[in-house]
DNA sequence: TATGAATGAGTGTTCATTCAT
DNA sequence: CATGAATGAACACTCATTCAT
């Protein structure tokens, strides 16, 4: 299962591989239970190579988070023309979502479940990769809202809560369909797709479904 | 901050303090950073009071999830009037979910994070009670389209990953309004409104977004 | 299995009751494994009272020994009648003490096995009436020489050698038909009769097996 | 008292010097009663290098139990000719052990004191070689009935309760010789021999001490 | 006479981290 | 570049013992 035990490999190299055995572990028991022993196990190395390279646990956790984050995040980019038509752009870009964190489960329970229950830093690290994916929709958003002549002046606020609600569904999704068997990424996106945008729609169209007593 | 250490209380009571303190120390450092010797000190017990009444760490933390899911649960139950038309009845749980998040967010957080992450047998407690949501939802959106006289068979294998992905951005929402200074429970439930009423009378009128290629 | 619980009882029906069960925990768990908790609760009161009664975990512990080695030693003395021969009396005495430790299995466990493993306080407890029998059997083999008109002035240390032999195969018979099914008290009387008495014999005869190069 | 705190030592010194102390604190304390700490104290190291090298209490107390053992049955072997007479044999094999249990207190008491009192499974670490000693006196009875050609068809069942005698009489006068300033491991075998010598005797010429009203 | 409520002190065990080589 | 040897600090859990009633 482990890395195969190779000797003299150049740092680079080693720091990956004790990255993907860390993301493998932390990913599968949590931060704290995960410990460095295991870790370096799995790696192939001894454990003060893993300080050496490292430094400490937190710092590898955090090693860890930015690693994924980014991957994520440049995964979601890079299925994304922005030359389509809105739609298209929100479709491929939760496909693109759907298929990476099936294909790093790992890398997206630590992103998701680890990072955010272990303190304010690592939290802090994924709100901000988070941050630039709502931005990236809200934008999105604003976009298929001028192209479609409509309520040019949506309130920002307004705007930002249902990105915000976008990816919070897509999140809670990506969680469902990687822990119920024969969910494909498709039909999460799909679901997720026809969930939002008829809302989007009405949201554009300045409709709003009004509280009682509002 | 801990609660006034006060001598010779009956049973039950202390057992109710010292899942108020548990509650908050899971919440806020996860199960496993949190520790019983500083549970003990914030409910003003010494630990081996804790032990007796509660018997293990796993115990007490069941214990909590338990509490803390049956009161999330109850307090929607109560927001909502079953003889008031759907919308309104889905508008009221919201607002009685977000309610309480807002009001217990360690509850919230021992429930939604740290549940989840520690093991299968805390995690079912949960969906346990998740599938009470879920089926709740499930049966309003049934209704809500009988009522409407729209399309009364829906495809149930659909209408289960809307409500998945309803209660997915509620539970996301409910972070973000915790986290989130400012934004209060009948914003975070307008919101939600708004991005899924609409998406549901599309849904329910039989019109589906259909993704490319398919 | 405990004592039927009863309220206001005399203490000295009590005491009893909380020795019994003392004795039996200590006999099979050991007396630091043993809990004032099962204790207790096998005597059918409550933690305090033992201690108000018994005083200490230490206290209850030397009680039990105390009692148990009486109880022992008044068996065996029971067992003997002094008017008859020396062999008969020897029998009758191996009789009466393997036919005791095999009705009395825990009691025998806290005097042989527990109270000498746990401190010098306890053993000395035993070493009392480990005392008297040897001394006892001293005496029968003095008297046995004696009467048989031979070596009349045995070697002090020798006879004293011997009677700590002879009751040293005695306990460890005692563990070994313990713990061994279908072994009854005259079997292992006798084995021991046969083993010793030729030995006493010769001892008495003044023949001694002489060890090489001496 | 405890070792010489020396630094950096390999694996194999340290385990000798950890297995040193547990004997002696075990021996002395017994197995609850000793606690990791003063073990890992007397050694000199600290207490998570016991547990690397000997992973649990329970491990490192079966270590211990097997050194001794071994250590025990490897002394009287080698104070025994199979060549000599048998007589000679009993006497050069008791003297061995008598040596070995009084150079060796607290390996003796873990063997015969802590070992039976703490669970089956370290008694039956024990057991093992009590049965390889037992079969050992066995054999030499048998050889001894052999060469004196007499009675050569002893009844097993006998000379198995005749050796368990001689072997619990030597067990019981090894605490004795432990116990009592002053006796020698030559004194302890001499009236051990003197006591059991004739017996043997008796029964290999086939005369029985015969228990009144049988 | 009797007990429910409560704790100080200690147990076995684990883990992130460092040094000497 | 790499590691075997070693530890300080903590954690879950238990137990003999006491107080207030």
């Amino acid at each position: 299962m482990g890395a195969v035990k190779t000797k003299r490999m150049p740092r680079a190299v080693r720091e990956q591989q004790m990255l993907d055995a860390a993301v493998q572990i932390f990913g599968q028991r949590g931060y704290i239970a995960a410990s460095m022993d295991d870790i370096a196990e799995l790696a192939g190395v001894s454990k003060p190579l893993v300080y050496l390279y490292l430094n400490s646990k937190d710092d590898l956790f955090t090693a860890c988070i930015r690693r994924e984050a980014q991957a994520l995040f440049a995964a979601v980019r890079a299925g994304v023309r922005r030359e389509l038509p809105a739609d298209r752009q929100l479709w491929d870009g939760l496909l693109a979502f759907f298929t990476h964190t099936a294909e790093h489960p790992d890398g997206w329970s630590v992103l998701h479940l680890q990072a955010r229950t272990h303190g304010e830093a690592f939290a802090a690290e994924v709100t901000a990769m988070r941050a630039d994916i709502v931005a990236f929709v809200t934008q999105l958003i604003a976009e298929a809202a001028r192209s479609a002549h409509r309520d040019p002046d949506l309130p920002e606020r307004e705007v930002a809560g249902f990105a915000e609600a976008l990816v919070g569904a897509a999140e809670s999704l990506a969680d469902w369909a990687n822990a119920t068997p024969g969910v494909t990424a498709r039909q999460a996106a799909a679901t997720l797709m026809n969930f939002a945008w008829a809302g989007l729609g009405e949201l554009m169209a300045g409709r709003r479904w009004s509280p009682p007593g509002a």
